[in-house]
DNA sequence: CAGGGAGGTTAGCGGTCGTTAACCTGAAGG
DNA sequence: CCTTCAGGTTAACGACCGCTAACCTCCCTG
């Protein structure tokens, strides 16, 4: 799969706009009018590109887990071999870059969930139990010790810390990426140390 | 003050439901007859308690805002000449109690404060702002490396690692509260530790 | 150069929601 | 016993919102 280097397209232009904006001010606090006003267009015409406003949320929801989990198999696949800390190391990592990157995704991710059609709700929350599942079992690799409801508890948890980025200020006032990433990395390892030992 | 042992009163049972409901669905995705049918009573009853839906949000995280900080200045006045150390693991079971007592409230918290007048927010963000420096200036006792940025980071990504409980299962899938405490708290000195050192 | 589809537009419908108005009722108090 | 008032009720209004209908306008293509 190459790199894009294409423009993006209008689907692609709604998908990002609609995110920041439900992320800002939630699924029902934003109506089809300024999803379209924020892309040039007006209101109607986004249904030229999307069934409904439910189809664009269920597809930037769906487009998370997947990736997110697409993500965490291929790093799986890559260190196969490594020792079982790094890859946790490759799959925090991982979820850094997604969360630094992505932040509008990251704050639907986990809130807006229970808006989607059932078997939306159903798909999403099965990558979502995937992506977690792959996860407990590399910690308990590391953490021997750990029973596996501590495990996913913990696990759990320190997605709560990685996700924490959009409360951490405007992109602008960080620190600097790496160095945020870096400081993330850390907390999340000493965190899974501090439940294992 | 005494401990209460009064039944609620009809304000307060709105307002329990009105936070259950609102962090199920989002503020702008429960109606006022849902929240009025929740206490047993119709939508408009509502009138009589307060003076519209946006009052009722304004006045649980202006609470909830005021309970924490309140808590947390409390704890630090009772283990003044106590260690670093002490006073934030104080601070950490805090917390905690509160993210395991009253998880609609942590959610709401930092979900739906964009949905506030204006000068609501103000108040809200403000509190909220007290909260996280009294923390850093805690922090920053036990951890003189590091610098003030970074330990303010340190303290959100903390916060969102205790707030995870709303994404621990429900109630009864826990391993029990006490467990469950213990293991956030570890965690979260354990977070600290790795960002400190 | 016809024509057809992709991608817009505005007008408007139907339903929902917050809020108000008008009315009712039961219990407390003089 | 009459009044008052807290705390309800139902009806209805006005605004908003998601979505459809009907129409327009390029641009590509045979």
């Amino acid at each position: 799969m190459a790199t894009r280097t294409d423009a993006p397209t209008r689907r692609e232009q709604i998908l990002k706009e609609a995110a920041r904006l439900f992320a800002e001010r939630g699924f029902h606090g934003v109506g089809v009018d300024e999803i379209g006003a924020a892309v040039g267009i007006s209101g109607p015409g986004l249904y030229r590109h999307f069934a409904g406003k439910d189809a664009m949320l269920a597809e930037l929801l769906v487009g998370i887990s997947e990736q997110l989990l697409r993500g965490a198999k291929r790093r799986l696949a890559e260190a196969d071999g490594s020792s079982g800390a790094d890859v946790l190391d490759s799959l925090i990592e991982g979820h850094i870059d997604f969360a630094l990157d992505d932040r509008p995704l990251i704050t639907l991710h986990d809130r807006e969930l229970d808006r989607l059609r059932d078997s939306d709700r159903k798909l999403v929350r099965q990558l979502q139990r995937q992506y977690v599942e792959l996860w407990v079992e590399v910690v308990r690799e590391v953490y021997p010790a750990l029973a596996e409801p501590t495990a996913r508890s913990a696990v759990h948890s320190v997605f709560g810390l990685l996700n924490s980025t959009p409360h951490l200020g405007r992109p602008g006032s960080l620190p600097g990426r790496a160095v945020t990433a870096e400081l993330l990395h850390r907390m999340a390892r000493g965190a899974f140390g501090a439940a294992g030992e």
